[in-house]
DNA sequence: TGTACTGTAATAAAAAAAATTACAGATGAA
DNA sequence: TTCATCTGTAATTTTTTTTATTACAGTACA
């Protein structure tokens, strides 16, 4: 079990509170406490995902690639999450077997129900909403 | 990430398929297509939850302890879930960032949020409706 | 033109998950 | 009564996943 989701929230986070000025991955890997590599891996999720931006050089950075008001938290799931919520087994079940042979169709469309209900409840909260929580 | 709800419910539907016979951990373990103690752990779990009994001994082995009609995939995803849907950091944010110092307890918010959006869903489909969908 | 960045790839180290081994205890069958 | 077949766990090893590290090419500006 990762922590990306984690991740992509806290970097958001710190870049919605630096307000429009560019941060670098280094100053944000301090304050998340990772490897700047990994916190540069997110933000590539994160800029093809269409949140941040990014520009490269000397005065370069990261920031917010629109208002927090219009990001919700179920466009940062949609944009780091990769595994099923409810885990993803390893095993390959006996296809000999009645039940082994179909459970894996039939856990996935639970998977797919649950992924909706998730992003639904997600989308009722923005970026902005979870920022103004910190005093 | 684990694959502890899949598990549990490919064994549930062995055991409702079973209708009232008894299973062994072998056999399961045999169409689930995984070590025999990794199916005993997790019925252990289920045990604990109320949802299996088990027998020991010569004739032993493992039934529903209810109507399949009466658990719901809520039931399981209770009985074997522990860590956080959104997955768990592994870091320790700066606790002299400002952002750092709050995030975690934030996330913890979302994170119930999210759990109880998704024991709500899953209490929807009993393990009845799910076995019903196999021919 | 050198310094401070991004963007990735490749590799190593650490952590988590799964498999395996081992064995005590229960229960019924021979 | 004793043996075979189970459950229930603990301890250990193997495998897989995740995170950290190293390395370096490319960009942009001072």
């Amino acid at each position: 079990m990762n922590g990306r989701f984690q991740i992509a929230v806290h970097i958001l986070t710190l870049l919605h509170s630096a307000g429009g000025e560019s941060l670098s991955s280094d100053f944000m890997a301090g304050s998340i406490n990772i490897n700047p590599v990994l916190v540069r891996k997110e933000l590539s999720s994160l800029r093809k995902a269409g949140l941040v931006q990014s520009k490269e050089g000397h005065t370069g950075g990261y920031s917010l690639a629109k208002p927090a008001k219009q990001i919700s938290m179920a466009d940062v799931y949609k944009a780091v999450e990769q595994a099923p919520l409810l885990g993803k087994a390893r095993n390959t079940p006996n296809p000999a077997c009645t039940i082994g042979k179909q459970i894996n169709q039939h856990l996935n469309t639970l998977n797919k129900q649950l992924n909706d209900a998730v992003i639904k409840q997600l989308g009722y909260q923005t970026l902005e909403q979870f920022c103004n929580q910190f005093k």
